[in-house]
DNA sequence: CTCGAAACTGACCATTTGGTCAGTAAGGTA
DNA sequence: TACCTTACTGACCAAATGGTCAGTTTCGAG
């Protein structure tokens, strides 16, 4: 892993650990194995490193969630896919999930912060699109959130009692059952 | 209200808003309209200050658990009952609440955040007694962290599309459903 | 080997941080 | 009146912060 890699993954890991105005450049050097002056010269603002590191993982969501704009919740299995696949790409981008739902207040200062809010609110508008009541829109925020947060927490406090493939299935299923009312029943569940 | 009590509240407002870290004794000062230096006066230490400032909120959290503890989850009814107070209590002290959940790398340092942790972990376990699966416990952690994280979200960014008695409402019929499987059909709704 | 660009560093700087301290203002009691 | 305690303040301090800068190392192309 080059330099330049190793700062933004441990300023992911960092942040989403301690939060963003809590982890100093020194520490992200420090992780890094490489100077202060380093980081700077690779990104030359706190808020630019932050942007960089978050962007990978908001491209690889803009695309899934096009799909399922396009393609709709019509049946139940449709319904199921879409939470796999939302809960697959939350897994894999924990971290960088994780530094953006705790950071609404710093949208303004980064960019990437933002594109992010934006694409939460395209999936809140998905989900809602399918029903009369503004209930499933609280139920898809709470959903989510909490996905999110029990992912991280376990991640970060290091309560790794399951195997990730598990945990993916798990919370596919809660969130199939939670947001929608619809599971693939034998095969969700444990 | 004392200058103690605005400082108190000050401090609960921005450090649910902007982290612990991020705030800093110049702002909660300025916000309660007094000198750093009187806030340093009345509480010695940060951590002692974020410490005075949770413990109301953990108190009044503490009766309802243990008498819940007490009585039981056995019928339907009494799960809409517990799930109410539980929003109830969310709604009440989100302030609080999401500064607990925010700051879980911070229970060394201080002690009102290593007890809410117990009271959190003993909320699970009264809620997973009722199953066999660890299904359940990984559904109320998803239940609870995500609807903190809604109504904080929601009182953060002034998005107060609702009015609060509705917003209890709804949240008790989404905890009700998604955590336990019960809810009072008829008034739970919308 | 030479040279130039990119990667990298230590020393430094202004600002902000949590916290100290000496001293002042206010009010109750003797 | 004098005195003591509580509430409060401005000035100050050492440490840490984000960031600059002048200079060094590394390395591939000519």
């Amino acid at each position: 892993m080059s330099v330049r890699e190793q700062i933004l993954q441990a300023t992911l890991e960092l942040c989403a650990k301690r939060g963003i105005a809590a982890t100093s450049l020194q520490d992200i050097a420090d992780a890094s194995e490489c100077s202060k002056a380093n980081v700077v010269y690779h990104f030359a603002h706190k808020e630019e490193l932050l942007n960089e590191a978050l962007t990978p993982s908001l491209k690889a969501t803009e695309t899934p969630v096009s799909s399922a704009e396009a393609q709709g919740l019509g049946s139940a299995e449709e319904k199921v896919v879409f939470a796999r696949n939302l809960v697959t790409l939350l897994v894999t981008h924990r971290l960088a999930t994780h530094i953006v739902i705790t950071h609404p207040f710093l949208v303004d200062a980064i960019p990437a912060l933002h594109k992010a809010q934006v694409l939460m609110a395209r999936l809140a508008d998905l989900v809602s699109r399918y029903s009369t009541d503004e209930l499933d829109r609280l139920r898809f925020g709470v959903v989510i959130s909490g996905v999110t947060y029990t992912l991280v927490s376990a991640t970060i406090l290091e309560i790794q009692s399951l195997p990730e493939t598990e945990l993916t299935e798990m919370l596919t299923h809660v969130v199939s059952t939670m947001v929608m009312g619809s599971a693939l029943p034998a095969e969700a569940g444990r």
